[in-house]
DNA sequence: TCTGGGGTCCTAGGACCC
DNA sequence: TCTGGGGTCCTAGGACCC
């Protein structure tokens, strides 16, 4: 039997911790730049505010009553795994999914006491971490999912789904890995409820639908077609991207900021010790302006070996940010991929290009440094940071990061 | 004024090979 | 009139997830 366990408008959730003048509160957490709700509290959902909603949609009366959050990833990464090592006291096995959701194995748990387990994992959740989290039970990761979504409803917050019966009660759009289309095409044929996929023919769902949905169904019966997975797998690939606070027009500017992404995947690479074989750049112009000239121009080059070095990441990104740029247009967005990822060490090198030895020694003194002293504070000159009011996201209601910087630590008068 | 970011997998179609 | 069969690789697009 497995378990997942989610914790609750996480983000807000997580906003809470500290502040406590947001208890009770409607919380909504923008997206970076400010932009879209990611995250709200009960009382905001209550009051209509929408999962994505461009928060300068929300009606003013509404916006003035909101306890408005600009994303703190650092304070949301570190919480997250305070949540996951209690899990890891009380579960045989653990995978950690996403920032918010795990999956647990109540293997050697009899089935008498899941369910005081599950409640001993929250209560211990909440009183370490300030989490407020729930727990579904099933036999696959897709029943357990669903029993999840029906323990945000109840008291105990814990729900098992023990058969076939609890699956009329969810509308098919509920179930994982059931989005938006798939929902309304499914609808369309009559298949409303969770019990109608696991009814319906599976030649014919295969056939409409592909594998992946056939997969679904069979979770849904019972029949487990993903395992835990204790270990994550390797990345495929590493993006770094963001939207501008303001559009930007000059070379130089989109040059700095494709730098800045650019070392900053170079850094999310060596920290997972792999190596890339190919960087990849793209420019947006702004797609809500109507109006004005658009241009979403995208170039990918391999590198000769593959490397982790941020100088080589570096010097290819900006070959290609100046190969695509085009004058005249206003750019809003920018990002850089890392492609083709292989473990450090494992290439094959290149028999006429010599590997730089002293390399890798630079990069691990480089990222030392910036964790000791903080992120930038050792750097290159082609990413200096930019001037308040240049590309630099907006984050206008941004939390201190309380556990993860010395000097926003919280204050106890 | 203002619209996120980071992933995965599958499928279809084209190019190319023998 | 008639025009094979089987395979790989790559890319683009679409679906999904958080």
């Amino acid at each position: 039997m497995l378990g997942l366990v989610d914790g609750n408008n996480f983000y807000a959730s997580c906003e809470r911790v500290f502040d406590a003048s947001l208890r009770g509160q409607p919380v909504v957490v923008l997206s970076n730049n400010d932009g879209c709700a990611i995250a709200r509290s009960s009382e905001c959902k209550a009051l209509g505010v929408k999962m994505g909603q461009p928060i300068h949609e929300v009606p003013t009366h509404i916006r003035r009553q909101l306890k408005v959050r600009s994303a703190n990833f650092a304070l949301y990464g570190d919480l997250s795994g305070r949540v996951v090592s209690v899990l890891r006291d009380l579960f045989p096995a653990v995978e950690v999914y996403s920032i918010d959701e795990s999956f647990v194995s109540f293997d050697g748990i009899p089935a008498d006491q899941r369910e005081r387990v599950a409640g001993q994992a929250r209560e211990r959740i909440m009183k370490w971490t300030g989490i407020p989290c729930c727990v579904g039970i099933g036999s696959t990761k897709t029943l357990a999912k669903l029993g999840n979504k029906r323990a945000k409803t109840t008291d105990s917050g814990v729900e098992e789904i023990t058969g076939d019966h609890q699956l009329q009660d969810f509308a098919v759009g509920d179930v994982w890995g059931v989005g938006r289309k798939w929902a309304a095409k499914l609808g369309a044929e009559g298949i409303l409820t969770a019990l109608d996929l696991a009814n319906t023919s599976p030649d014919a769902l295969r056939a409409r639908y592909g594998v992946v949905l056939a997969r679904t169904q069979l979770e849904l019966q019972g029949v487990a077609c993903g395992q835990l997975e204790e270990s994550e797998p390797d990345r495929k690939q590493i993006v770094v991207s963001r939207s501008f606070g303001r559009e930007v027009v000059e070379l130089d500017d989109v040059a700095q900021a494709v730098a800045t992404f650019a070392i900053r995947a170079s850094e999310k690479l060596r920290a997972r010790s792999l190596s890339a074989g190919g960087v990849w750049v793209w420019l947006d112009t702004n797609p809500f302006k109507s109006g004005a000239k658009q241009y979403h121009p995208s170039r990918a080059m391999q590198l000769i070996t593959p490397s982790a070095d941020t100088r080589e990441v570096l010097a290819m990104a900006q070959a290609l940010v100046r190969s695509m740029y085009r004058k005249g247009y206003a750019y809003k967005k920018a990002g850089v991929g890392l492609l083709d990822l292989s473990p450090c060490g494992t290439q094959q090198s290149d028999l006429f290009a010599s590997v730089d030895p002293r390399s890798t020694k630079l990069m691990a003194v480089l990222d030392q440094t910036n964790r000791r002293f903080g992120r930038g504070s050792m750097g290159f000159a082609s990413a200096h940071r930019p001037k308040p009011g240049q590309w630099a996201m907006r984050q206008e209601h941004l939390s201190p990061s309380y556990t993860t910087k010395w000097d926003q630590l919280l204050k106890v008068r």
